[in-house]
This record gives structure tokens, sequence and C-alpha cells, in this order.
DNA sequence: TTGCGGACGGTGACTTGGTCACAGAGCCGC
DNA sequence: GCGGCTCTGTGACCAAGTCACCGTCCGCAA
């Protein structure tokens, strides 16, 4: 039985032997390739989710049919908010889609129940991912009420580049992700290139004056 | 050792003798005046709240001095968000202020962990609570983002309405509920009643077209 | 009683952001 | 090289937030 993946999260490397190899042998390491819907509104989520490889991202869809982006889970990190649901019963009310290939450990729901109740260790490590994207969807709040959506742009994109400062998303990807209209990214990005900060392309975005836009988003105090 | 407020909470009714006698033994019911902060960011949270009498705003405060309303606890809830931050040894970012005269059960960080741990039908309890809030946060964030100001506005109203239709709040306090600007609330307000829905006098709404107010909020589909 | 200060509400001018409609430009398969 | 797709750009318009300022109401103290 292979627990290796266990030590890939911080807050589960001291776990009493016991209680690891319980986790070890009540879960399983399956694997998701890229854009499969990993949970869906209205259908019950019967297992956490440790991501052990690449990425989700966590949106919810209005009554409207436009979506808005809730948060993104990494490689390390829990999809902890399904647990909520999971263990209330309830029927979650967001997507969760695999943005590139994914492996994850799954946990069912009866060994999640058994390991909180067993070890006081794992329910820090639970807690403590609940703490953090709930921190996580009150800044993200106070972003969208009172923060320009110049600077919001710029940080996203500072965050998004990869190592040669390029951006791979079009218009309406970085307008979902922001929780705005195509209209506006494309207006901002227009006022970026005039600044010489960015060159654009079909598709993509490149970073060419990174101190420009870092310049915004100091300036507004934030993220 | 009075224990009676514990049947007050739907979730905690079945919890077993030995569970409930050391809830009631460990915990403490208090009474907090109305306008008390309750609990304030980077004061690291230590009891888990469960509200008996009237209600607690939480609210964020933004790095601009601005603030945000996030959610409302009612009697009969608690205020499960401080627990994620409160096991997790992490700060609190948003500020919990008494709205009323309230009673509450005061539950230390120790006690709560202990009964987590023992009591399965404890955990759902706080599990479930969880849930709730969570799916609260979410809708708020779609209403941010999608929803017009006066379905907002016209939907808090109803809410915040009480038996003879009458709202007793500033403009100002329901320019921070919904998270926007006092003049837009005052706009806004003007023409509701120019509609004929509303009539207001200084520091109240009082509502005398119900009718107007609910077939504009069922207009678009929600809240 | 009057007068003062502070809280509350109203308003106009302006900026930002979201919506709508549409047009052109790049890409791909056939 | 042609249709059909996706992606991007643009102008007109509306909704909402910001700024500046004023009038009004209320409580209170001289």
């Amino acid at each position: 039985m292979d627990d290796s993946w266990i030590d890939r999260f911080e807050g589960l490397k001291g776990l009493p032997a016991d209680v690891r190899a319980d986790l070890a042998r009540g879960s399983q390491v399956v694997y998701v390739p890229a854009g499969t819907q990993v949970f869906a509104p209205g259908q019950s989520a019967d297992n956490l989710l440790l991501l052990l490889e690449g990425s989700v991202r966590v949106q919810q869809r209005s009554d409207t049919g436009r979506e808005v982006f809730l948060y993104r889970v990494h490689a390390g990190e829990s999809c902890v908010l399904t647990t909520a649901c999971m263990l209330a019963f309830e029927d979650y009310s967001a997507d969760g889609i695999a943005e590139t290939d994914v492996t994850a450990a799954v946990i069912p729901r009866t060994v999640f129940d058994d390991l909180v109740g067993r070890s006081k260790l794992f329910r820090s490590f639970v807690f403590a991912a609940y703490s953090r994207r709930i921190t996580d969807l009150f800044t993200l709040i106070d972003d969208i009420v009172f923060q320009r959506m110049d600077v919001r742009l710029a940080s996203r994109l500072l965050e998004l580049a990869d190592d040669a400062g390029v951006v791979r998303a079009t218009h309406a990807v970085l307008a979902t992700e922001l929780g705005t209209a195509r209209e506006v990214i494309s207006r901002t990005l227009a006022e970026f290139h005039r600044r010489g900060w960015i060159e654009q392309a079909r598709g993509q975005v490149e970073i060419i004056g990174r101190e420009g836009l870092e310049r915004l988003v100091r300036a507004a105090g934030a993220s």
C-alpha cells in the first residue's frame, strides 16, 4: 500500500502510524484528465479530495447562466468546502472543474468521519484548510466590492503568468475569473498595452513591463 | 447545572447523556449588551458561540476603512466560522457586533475539540452549520456580482421589516448591509417611493406596497 | 427659547463598470 | 480558398459608485 503521498501535505506528516495506515487503506489515488467536472451542484459529494498534482477551479453558476470564479485548489491542498456539505448531507452549490490533468487522493465520507473523530492532528488539518478557504472568500468579497477592475486584472495577470511572463488565457476566461464582462477585460488590456506593460496575441497576454503592473497593484494597497 | 438551552438547537437535541453533560459543564451562558464587539480581527477566537437570544452581524473591515456585511447570526445558530480559525490557531479577519442584546452559550476551544472528537452527532451539527454559512457566502457573492441594486434593496427591506412593515435603519446602515454607497440607497428609495411602495421618515422606511417590492424581487428570480 | 452641532437625507456632475449589438480578424478543416 | 468557428475591438448606452455640497431634522445646553 503506497502511502507516500501523505507526506505531501504539511499538516498530515505527523499522523500516528495507525491513523496513517487507515488513511492510506481507506483512500484511493485517482487520475482525472483536464476538463473533467470533478463535482457539480445538486450532486451530493461523497468524497474529500486531496490534490496531488494539477489544479481545480471552483465556480458558482448563477441562475442567469453566468459564472463566478470562487477559488482555485492547487496541489497540496484539499477541496475542503465540499466536506461540510458531505457530512451535512447537503447538496453542494458550486462546480469543480479540473483545469489541468489532476491526480488526487479520494477519501470516502465514512473514512473521513472516522479520522476526524480519532485524530486531533487530522482535525487541525481539516479546520486549517477551512480557515484558509474562508479567509480567501472574505478577501474575494472585499476585492469585488472595493477594488478597481484594473487593479484586480493586473494582480491576476501577475499571478497567472508563467516564468516567461506569459498568460495563456482568452479575454473571456479572464472575465469569468474576475466576475466581469469580456469587454471590460478587452478595454483594460488595451489600456495596459497603451502604457507599454503588455503585448497581446490571440489567446495570450505577455507581460513586458512587470513593474508597471506591480506599481498599480501596490498603489491600491492590496492582494 | 442548567442545560435546557441545548434543546434550542435542533442538531443537538439527540446528544447522548454523557456528551450532553460535558457540554453543559464545559460551557457557560453569557449576556452581552447591544453594540458590543463580540470578536474582532487580529484577536484569535478562543470560543465557539451558540446564540440563544438576539443577533450578531458579521462584517469585514477593508483596508480602505469601508465595511462589507457578510452575514447575520440569529438565535438558534452558531457563529461557526470562527471555529475554523479557532482550531487552526489563525486570526480571524472579520468583526462580529451584537446588534441587539444577546445571550449566548460559550464553548471553549478545548471542550469544543473534545466534543468534535467524541460525538458523531456534534460533528454533524458543526459541519451542517458550516455548510449553511458557506452556501450563504456563495449566494452573497452571486448577488453582489449579478443582481441589480434595486432588487437587492427590495429583498433586504422585506427581510428586515417588522410585523407592521417598518424597517428601522438609516440609509447609511442599509448601504453597508448591501456593500454600496449611501447615495445609491437614497436614490433607490426615492424611486420606490415614487412608485408608491414605501413611505420614508428619518431613520425608518415603511412598506406600504409589499406586492410591488415582491414582484420586483420575483422578476429577478432570486433571493 | 433659541441657537448650535451633529447626524441624516437629497442632489448634480462625473467616472467606472456592465450590457448590447455588431464588425472584423485569426484559425481550422475540408 | 471557403465557410464556420472563436477571439477580439468598438461605440452607444445604462447602472452604479464617487465627490462635493447643501438643507433638514433632532437633541441639548446656554
